[in-house]
DNA sequence: TGGTCTGTTCAGAAAAGTCTGAAAGATTAA
DNA sequence: TTAATCTTTCAGACTTTTCTGAACAGACCA
């Protein structure tokens, strides 16, 4: 699966194989075990590592240097969530700024921009959201997934009892975490997709 | 940035033209635009097709087959969301309960198992919230975008006030929806990452 | 110092993926 | 029916990516 995103093949099986072994593995062991060359391994652990989905590790009494996988895999989400944005959302981002600050020359010029202005809001929105919600706890992150869609019987309920919003404590969300709400106009971030 | 995406450089372009554009283009309009030979573009388009990306028009005294994207940006998340799911996600998670249904034959299977439940119940979570959201109109999407960490305080707000959620109308949620809220144990679904 | 073990780099082989022109297929109009 | 216009298919040229073995580099030990 992993070779539709934007890792190879092997990079995925290295991964794989690191992740169900549950315990940290030298190259060597990696390359017998998948049949790959030595130096093929080299460069797919030095691939997972710029992606910081291994970490290297040293245990006593052997020179090899190991790898692991995190152990959590909401770990492994978080992880991956931020490399792309990073690698790719916010250089599109980016480009798409560049774009809409220049001035359009004609009616033509302005439709475009437009456009482009709806898809950089749409990435925007996505991937605040997902830099937000990625900073809570696991816990409270599966109870908001588990939730689904039954997330909007909240919100009519504090829609329907607006009193209620007003006065409660602000000591719950996170720091970084602005308070948008209704107020917040244009979006900015993409999750994958 | 879509040849990251398993979808290659030429029909990114060919649909980044599309939706800027704006209206719909037929095939050799597109392949004189880009420099790519008719047949590439032909191809694309079969792909783009394939994805639901693009829609297939007549236009009234024109004998060719124009091509256009969805007008609503959120239309084409939907979409990609669904294809993906489709055609990467599910595959995935049926060879995941393929593999958890075997009988481990030692405590080493054991633990394989139990890494493979922890992935695949991950991924059920996340590909079934993004089921459940992706059904809401885009207005209430949106709300609960902007909202980000913030919805925890919903939740603190629900937890503290019980009795609020148990009396309140159910009408609201979609069809087929369930009330999983604490009640769900195993997740079923992934996003993407 | 040399020998052993481990990790990295890199040129080119091998494989995978992309693109094209030519030819064939469809549809419409006359 | 033929001609005109548009679309699709596909073999092979071309490009890009991946993988390998060999050579190199550094650490450690005797």
């Amino acid at each position: 699966m992993g070779s539709r995103w934007g890792i190879n093949r092997t990079v995925g099986q290295i991964y794989a194989l690191l992740y169900i072994s549950g315990r940290p593995l030298p190259a060597d062991e990696i390359a017998e075990a998948l049949s790959f060359s030595r130096s093929n391994v080299s460069m797919g652990l030095k691939e997972l590592q710029s992606w910081r989905l291994v970490r290297l590790q040293h245990l006593p009494g052997d020179r090899r240097e190991h790898f692991s996988t995190p152990e959590d895999v909401w770990q492994i989400v978080r992880i991956l969530a931020e490399e792309r944005r990073r690698r790719e959302i916010d250089p599109t981002l980016s480009v798409l700024r560049d774009l809409l600050l220049k001035k359009p020359g004609n009616e033509d010029e302005r439709a475009i921009q437009h456009r482009l202005q709806e898809m950089h809001d749409l990435i925007e929105l996505l991937t605040r959201w997902s830099e937000d919600v990625q900073r809570l706890e696991t816990q409270q992150l599966t109870q908001i997934l588990r939730l689904g869609a039954g997330i909007i019987r909240l919100l009519d309920l504090k829609n329907s009892l607006p009193l209620l919003g007003a006065k409660r404590r602000p000591a719950q969300s996170p720091p970084g975490d602005s308070t948008p709400d209704e107020a917040a106009l244009a979006g900015e971030g993409m999750d994958d997709d």
